[in-house]
DNA sequence: TCTGGGGTCCTAGGACCC
DNA sequence: TCTGGGGTCCTAGGACCC
């Protein structure tokens, strides 16, 4: 048994703006969402105020100035500087750490730690209290669902909130089935309402209920994840920690708009700032884009207005990162889903098909007009580097057109390894 | 003209997480 | 009047390909 245990930070948010604002403490304070449009963090004395998370502002503004509260714009440059400060801190109590979000961790440890674990919770959230000024709750189990839910009970149950520390291994049969029993099954990790209220009709409320239940039925009866869900509140591990984390699918940049917005110039405007801003972002990862979506919605809150919220995406002649093209990319899109008569409230970008950059050479894409030994060549040759360099992946090549041509199309096979040696087997290649 | 399996890609939607 | 942003995974149907 390899015990893991999740750290994470309290009101992350609101405790980050408390460590350089003294008059933050001991009163409620909310930080707010873009447009300052919801409360995103919570202080634990406007969470006692009833202020929910993602509650709109409007909603609690009277509220809060009635309990000399205080509302702060997001700061995301210090929550992320903050947040590297307290992942190192963190690291220091173990050589496995997975960094799962922005104020949350993971450390793995040998199962001859085991013994030692309450005392290591106790003195880890000390130290990151004493260097960082962040308070943290520390979950300990066998698995990574116990430790999430022991660090559920450690940031919410009398009997652990004081010290913030609970260990699942710590505790009798007799303890973890009491608290088990208490706890609705929306508190497991993975498990939102939704799921919740559909296992509730099934019978299964609490977590106790669902430790209960026989895994292969629930896969049969509901889906896989919820089966492993199932079979790591037992204290079966069938998630590991991902030290490194997996390669990036998609960057997405939206927004709302402060005030609904009606014209085609006003959405490309700001399509134009979304498309810049994950440009930025594309190259600070390294990476090349081969498809960017469009989307433009109106506001689902205003049931008594036409909905619309049509996407489009747009494959790259090249896979790229330079603003320009993928300027002129989100542009096109727009045009093509763009209709007038609808109040619109937000729209954003998404750039797709996210590849190294640098990982295939332009050479790949050049027209190559000639079918034959030579092109065969090229594209062999590339081939063998990409294989080389990725294993499996996606390559794009160009199947048909040509530099006067007026049809540019894109031909895309999913790479495996016999075609380094078969390249025959690629559509539209000799 | 009909028959058939095995695939990929795209859009859309639902659910979850922080 | 004002209702976040950035991610993941899964499913389903239609188009298209071999």
């Amino acid at each position: 048994m390899t015990p893991f245990a999740l750290i994470d930070a309290n009101n992350f948010y609101v405790s980050c703006e408390r460590v350089f604002d003294y008059h933050l403490r001991d009163r409620p304070v909310v930080v707010l969402s873009n447009n300052d449009g919801c409360c995103v963090a919570r202080s634990p004395e406007a969470k006692a105020l009833g202020i929910r998370m993602g509650q709109p502002f409007f909603e609690v503004r009277d509220l809060l100035a009635q309990h000399q509260g205080r509302a702060l714009s997001s700061n995301y440059a210090l929550y992320g500087d903050m947040s590297s400060r307290l992942m190192q801190v963190i690291g220091q109590f173990s050589p496995e750490q997975e960094v799962y979000s922005i104020d949350e961790s993971f450390l793995r440890f040998t199962p001859g730690e085991a013994a030692g674990l309450t005392a290591l919770g106790l003195a880890l959230r000390a130290r990151v209290l004493q260097w960082t000024g962040l308070p943290v709750g520390v979950g300990i189990g066998p698995t990574k669902t116990l430790a999430k839910l022991a660090n559920h009970l450690a940031k919410r149950h009398p009997d652990f909130a004081a010290a913030g520390v609970c260990n699942w291994l710590d505790l009798s049969a007799a303890a973890r089935a009491a608290y088990a029993a208490d706890l609705g099954v929306a508190a497991v990790w993975g498990i939102g309402g939704r799921w919740a209220a559909r296992l509730g009709q099934a019978g299964i409320q609490t977590v106790a209920d669902l430790r209960r239940a026989d895994p292969e039925g629930l896969r049969r009866r509901f889906n896989v994840v919820l089966a492993r869900t199932a079979l790591e509140l037992r204290g079966t591990p069938c998630l590991a920690l991902e030290e490194t984390p997996p390669p990036r699918q998609q960057i997405i940049a939206s927004r709302s708009f402060g005030q609904p917005v009606t014209t085609r110039a006003e959405l490309g405007e700001a399509l134009a700032s979304h498309t810049a801003r994950a440009a930025v972002r594309l190259r600070a990862a390294g990476l090349v884009t081969g498809l960017l979506q469009v989307s433009i919605a109106t506001s689902p809150f205003r049931e008594d207005e036409p909905q619309y919220h049509p996407t489009w995406g747009l494959a790259l002649p090249v896979p790229t990162a330079d603003t320009v093209p993928l300027l002129r990319a989100a542009r096109a899109a727009l045009g093509l889903i763009f209709r007038a008569g609808y109040r619109y409230q937000r729209a954003g970008v998404v750039l797709l098909d996210l590849s190294p950059a640098g990982a295939v050479t332009g050479d790949l894409f050049a027209p190559v007009a000639p079918a034959g030994a030579a092109r065969r060549a090229r594209l062999l040759d590339v081939l063998d580097g990409v294989n080389g360099r990725w294993g499996r992946g996606t390559l794009r090549y160009l199947a048909e057109g040509g530099p006067g041509g007026q049809t540019w199309r894109m031909r895309r096979e999913r790479l495996s390894p016999a075609y380094t040696t078969d390249w025959a087997g690629l559509p539209g290649v000799g």
